[in-house]
DNA sequence: TAGATTGTTAATCGATTAACAATC
DNA sequence: TAGATTGTTAATCGATTAACAATC
């Protein structure tokens, strides 16, 4: 035990903390890998890599060199072990269940969304305080009240919220997920809420995005 | 004319460049103006709304420097003026026409947002490729062939697309919609359309964001 | 072996922040 | 005037990239 436990150490001597902006890339490298299955290529050098990604190769191996050494010089990086690595480090192996928070419009329109289940992502309880939701039905998914959340992330494993809630309440609503032990929220809600350092969040919100843009418009 | 001319020089010599990161900023700091408005403060300071927005005073003074000197020593920044000011820089005083490419579920639940209109972005048009959607209507909104996007481009004067299309298609519908001289786009296909350097694209996927949350959840 | 491409170091570039004079 | 806060400079921090030895 004294061994392994020294092994270990020394496995982990100087590991630098991966940056949150490498951390961010790496799902874009899954995708593009999927796409190299499916057009049957087997091997991929940085340069291809970059280019269908608007990276440089250059950014792209010192990105993996944080995780290890996936690569063959003079040749290239398998795709299909690439991306088992980069899944594995993403933990994409896994499946995740989610809860949506919020079941109006927009949430309506996430719960309908396609897109989730094939990468994993499986929405598997809806909350809503609307007395005249609860106990309905939406694809499949039965509305329940938030104070059965805590109780619903327990039962369900359940360790990501979407949240799609009014503006007006989606501090208070994000404080009640993260008391029930969620780190993890994906928040439809134009606002920016704020949350403990442990518990990561990312904001969706094209508005937001719309107004960077028109800057370039009249700039 | 001369001197006119040579003003207008001087007040552009070594004027830096905006970084991307400081215009990205900007919308936020609009929202939480507006917020403030609504709660009838009219004066704010870089450190109340730097607590507002997780960012360093530091930071939020020296984004606003590169466009002015807005606040006063002493006492803060006038929350009208100051919100004016960025809306003027982001050129939010204008109305702006956008035309939704790709009328399926997703483009369905976008046309169906409320939230573009209040804040000066009108969805004016929609274009499908399929026949049996084509001179339907979604929310009021005739859906027109990819044929005719040139002229509604003109006729509407459309600055904006936003595409919801299939991913095979992404690529090809977005080189047509640059084509017609859109030079910014709201990409909401999962994956990164190669686009001339003179486009905004800003992709929103929400799986991408799902799929860098879990590498905290597992790591 | 010769050629290609990785993994990694060191240099560069750019963004954030600390510090403080200016000034309201 | 004293206190507060801006605007800005210079220092620091962190991310990107150029260069190249290692090696397949």
């Amino acid at each position: 035990m004294g061994n392994l436990s020294n092994r270990d150490t020394d496995r982990h001597i100087d590991r630098m903390a991966v940056p949150e902006v490498v951390i961010n890339r790496l799902p874009q490298y899954v995708r593009v890998l999927k796409s190299l299955i499916s057009d049957e290529i087997q091997v991929v050098n940085s340069q291809l890599l970059g280019k269908k990604l608007q990276i440089t190769p250059t950014q792209i191996r010192k990105d993996l060199s944080y995780f290890g050494r996936f690569g063959k010089q003079g040749r290239g990086y398998s795709v299909n072990n690439l991306l088992e690595e980069l899944k594995q480090i993403l933990g994409l192996n896994y499946e995740w269940n989610v809860v949506l928070v919020g079941v109006g419009r927009l949430g309506r329109a996430i719960l309908s969304y396609p897109g989730f289940n094939p990468d994993g992502f499986h929405l598997i309880a809806a909350i809503d305080n609307n007395p005249d939701l609860i106990g309905q039905e939406f694809n499949g998914l039965l509305v329940s009240s938030i104070d059965d959340l805590s109780s619903l992330v327990m039962k369900h494993n359940i360790s990501i919220a979407i949240v799609s809630v009014p503006t007006t309440q989606t501090q208070q609503v994000i404080d009640r997920v993260i008391e029930c032990g969620i780190e993890s929220i994906l928040n439809y809600a134009p606002t920016t809420p704020q949350v403990p350092t442990h518990v990561k969040i990312t904001n969706i919100d094209p508005v937001i995005s719309l107004q960077s843009m028109t800057y370039h418009l009249v700039n």
